[in-house]
DNA sequence: AATGAATGAGTCTTCATTCAT
DNA sequence: TATGAATGAAGACTCATTCAT
């Protein structure tokens, strides 16, 4: 049992509508499908690992691409939480004067929720390229409104004159990569690693990259 | 059939060791387990894309893993391509005077790889997760030789002061981020987008994070 | 359904961790590899014997030879039985003063047990050649223990004077050999001839033939 | 290679009609029949020890099974050989004047004939319960001429008073069981092992229990 | 709510056999 | 005569799912 299914157990006991039985084999289906893939996992392991009988896996989950989506979904939606924010621009002038305070209060947001959501995530890139439903709805619910709220943010600094006037869309896909290709080399190399360094080179970079030309 | 086969099968009849239902089958693997993935897809399904019968896929391929190998090692080889030139230095000075007409010909080299190869591609990163001979063999045979090769090339640039003296690694992160970042989007939106002012911006952005301090 | 197979089923319904259609696999099992052989016999054709599904087979038993191997581990340990006496030389001074006698209980003996496990203990004569679990299981389990009670036996009778002092192997093995070449050639004309003349020869036969030189 | 193949081998060369492929097939088939039974031993495997193509079998010998008839059907006939003898009773009279000589040379012959034959009699005691052919081609063409033959050479020493007058068939049936319980006793324990005083034991044995009552 | 035996379609793979070369 | 690629039926075994208990 590693850290981040401690803090995935955590998540689940706080739903008290999951009976006992249904975490563990929320737990141990996210072990398998994050381990061998949602295809090559069968529900008799995910049952056997989960110390239920089969059949208890299909009273709650009427297929087993439920099983995935129920792991999934609500994984989706916490990704929200840190953009539903009212009264955004208040917020960025008080707490985040300077894009690169965003930015890094974003990387460190996100780090914490990688660290809790690590085997989920993982499942969900995995199998993103399989299943329809699993793009429509993170596009439909989620994609959209984070992207619709980033650009705003965006322009809010833009405006500020702090950041270069390119289409809000480059200006964050440049800094997702830097971002994301840190997470990445992270994850890979060793998902303990933390390297506040690393962090501030990488903001220092972005900074720089994304200065108003002249 | 789309305009990435015709490139695949062009490269497979230069393969004389290959028959014609080798090929077939090879086209047809290839296609399926890209769309549905490797687990998920049936060697009953091959064969009939492939519109031979399922024990010739077996003749050629001992199990359905070979035949996944067969598919994807061979790309892997080709990765090496643009990174294998002796007298480097050389070519450099000579090509490339500046950090950015590199940067521009390694952009616009993966482009062509990738246009080429874009079904296997997707299929090695969709199937690396599950196969740790995948990962093995990409490790030794090919990434390593890439990263040493690319970091003498940085290091390179910043004898000649046109980049900032961070640790290579952390150049060739955040250089690699920001490209596959540009290719993600590209290939996710629209594989045939092709927009050279992206490019371009996305350079100076580098040019411009990159820059030595002071 | 044959007379012997009657008893194979009343053996089975004594055994109360069997399901009913565990119990039907057994029979039919029984029943083809007899007849066919166990590599000629598919688990198709076991299932649409047994009136089950062919997965309710592997349910039961992790694989076919597993499934052989339930059929002939039993009748093996059966095949203890008669030796598995305490006190032996008692028996044999109350009930066996000769050793005719002790001949003619052992016949009679052996072939009730054919009687009643005709089919498997063909199954294990004719799979016997192909499968090194079985041959090691019976020497192991069996074959020892048998031969060093029946070479007890032999030196019993041998220390009154009744039988010559050849060693006891060889005692043994001309004994068994008579009295096996009588079953073989029971079994192969007619199972069911029972001709206690005929015994009584073989009886008569084996006194001359071991009786004391001299 | 043993020295049973040198011997099969032998026999092979002096038959002018098969063909040298035909040959290694032929002592393929045999090893792998043998060893793992007929129905377990795939064309593919016999191809490849022969070191032919398979479809070169086939070309040879219409199925499967017309490869295993091809084997043992020369070995039943010459099964024959020791008693197909004209003017038998001289024969006897002259070279075999005790039954116990008779039986002697038998034992002798026989054993001259499973040295040579030893891996192909092997298969023909594992496929006989499988193969009716084997059944009835052994009964017909064998069986009978063997069985009258013999019968005719106990009434011979029984009309010279030598050997008790039990039915003929009783007594060769107990004969044949002492002798074939021998040869199985050598052959399961070390088919090189040769033991004369064994047999001169197993001899008088068979001496004493067939002597004429009174 | 939970079980686990039962299912039969489906899995990958092997087979004996054919046939164009 | 010999080959070996090709076949498709059949092989052992696994799967997600159902249902009586």
């Amino acid at each position: 049992m590693t850290d981040e299914n401690h803090l995935l157990e955590e998540m689940l006991q706080e739903d008290a509508n999951l009976t006992d039985k249904q975490k563990k084999i929320l737990v141990a289906a996210t072990e398998m499908f994050a381990e061998k893939g949602f295809a090559a996992t069968s529900t008799n392991e995910i049952a056997k690992k989960a110390g239920v009988a089969e059949g208890t896996i299909f009273r709650h989950y009427k297929t087993k691409k439920d099983l995935l989506l129920s792991i999934v979904t609500p994984m989706m939606v916490k990704m929200l939480g840190p953009v539903i924010i009212k009264d955004l621009n208040k917020v960025l002038d008080k707490d985040f004067e300077y894009f690169e305070d965003f930015v890094w209060a974003m990387i460190k947001n996100r780090q914490e929720f990688l660290d809790k959501n690590l085997k989920v995530v993982q499942i969900f890139l995995q199998e993103i390229p399989f299943h329809h439903e699993l793009r429509e709805q993170f596009i439909e619910h989620i994609g959209k409104k984070v992207v619709s709220r980033i650009i705003q943010i965006v322009e809010h600094y833009q405006a500020k004159g702090q950041i270069v006037k390119l289409p809000a869309t480059t200006v964050i896909r440049l800094t997702a990569s830097t971002i994301m290709g840190y997470f990445a080399a992270k994850y890979i190399i060793d998902p303990k690693w933390n390297d506040d360094e690393e962090i501030d080179q990488m903001i220092h970079f972005l900074k720089k990259g994304l200065i108003p030309d002249e």
